[in-house]
DNA sequence: ATACCGACCTGTCAGC
DNA sequence: TGCTGACAGGTCGGTA
């Protein structure tokens, strides 16, 4: 669900909310298919860790942490119920001043319908709420994911995936992605070890834009095309990103607050929908069995 | 090496 | 009202 531009506006909000907070303790749901680290290691890792900072990469979400020597400090840590939360206790001494602090990363993959909030403790807890995190701060962060295609990791060394960054890669790079691909490009798009973070509908959106049919064979396209989709492609994630993302049903950021970008869709979930530019309707199709929606007149 | 296809899950909505 | 099937922002692993 959520592509580059709606993970990018939940890790600039992330970074307003919880840079310098420390996780106080974990709870998990115990459902493990979201786990890609087992649970102890994510509490080991997660419980007094200070969030140095949050990252994008492609559609993952890093949080950069300080622990400390986590093992003494959990043992050492007094427990609190939730309901002395307002009385916060002092701080330990800070990590980062610690001779033992080293770096670790908690990485989340929202899948299709994850969703990253972080709000107050008395909050509801919903449905399918997964890992809560209760903060220094006194709020809480949660990962809620109904269909639990999201994945929650922690790491001791830096995380690394393959694939460009869009909004990064200059054009001779990404045009040398292409070259010799005989895969349609809507499939080449969607192929995060080429590029990571373009997702269905904005792969869909880029090629509208361009005025390209997705099943055309990449390696077809010239480099005038390339150009274009080059161009198309960071014009509308920049555009999706300054409208906060697209909330086709669910998504929402941080905050619980819906995106916009899905006014301006062109092409995704119109079909039968008059073109925008010459008036008619758009089409979909399945290609490697993502509908694709297009304008059979304006994208050759 | 590359490329489709089903599987992984739950929820929602249209149609009967 | 309720059942059924199609579909949903993504990624795997198996198979052709």
């Amino acid at each position: 669900m959520p592509e580059l531009p709606e993970v990018e506006t939940i890790v600039r909000g992330l970074r307003q909310s919880v840079i310098g907070d420390v996780i106080e303790d974990l709870w998990l749901s115990g459902r493990t298919q979201p786990l890609k680290s087992p649970p102890e290691e994510m509490a080991a890792v997660l419980e007094g860790a200070r969030i140095a900072g949050v990252r994008r990469m492609g559609k993952h979400i890093v949080f950069d942490l300080v622990i400390g020597r986590s093992a003494d400090r959990v043992i050492e840590r007094p427990r609190r119920t939730k309901q002395s939360k307002a009385s916060l206790r002092s701080p330990d001494v800070p990590i980062t001043r610690s001779p033992h602090a080293v770096g670790a990363h908690f990485i989340i993959h929202l899948g299709m319908t994850g969703r990253l909030l972080v709000g107050p403790p008395d909050a509801p807890v919903a449905k399918h709420t997964h890992l809560i995190a209760r903060l220094q701060s006194g709020r809480e962060l949660r990962f809620v994911d109904p269909r639990m295609f999201g994945k929650l990791a922690v790491a001791r060394e830096p995380f690394e995936t393959s694939g460009a960054e869009p909004l990064d890669i200059g054009f001779e790079l990404f045009s040398g992605l292409f070259r010799r691909r005989k895969t349609p490009i809507k499939s080449a798009l969607l192929n995060q070890k080429l590029l990571r973070g373009v997702g269905n509908i904005y792969a869909d959106e880029s090629l509208a834009r361009a005025g390209l049919r997705p099943r055309r064979r990449a390696a077809s396209l010239t480099r005038a095309e390339l150009r274009r989709l080059y161009e198309s492609l960071q014009q509308v994630l920049n555009e999706a990103i300054a409208a906060g993302g697209s909330s086709v049903s669910n998504y929402v950021d941080s905050d619980g607050e819906p995106g916009f970008f899905q006014f301006q869709h062109r092409v995704y979930g119109r079909e039968g929908e008059p073109c925008l530019t010459c008036g008619a309707p758009i089409k979909r199709v399945v290609i490697a069995g993502r509908s694709s929606h297009y304008c059979p007149n304006c994208q050759k």
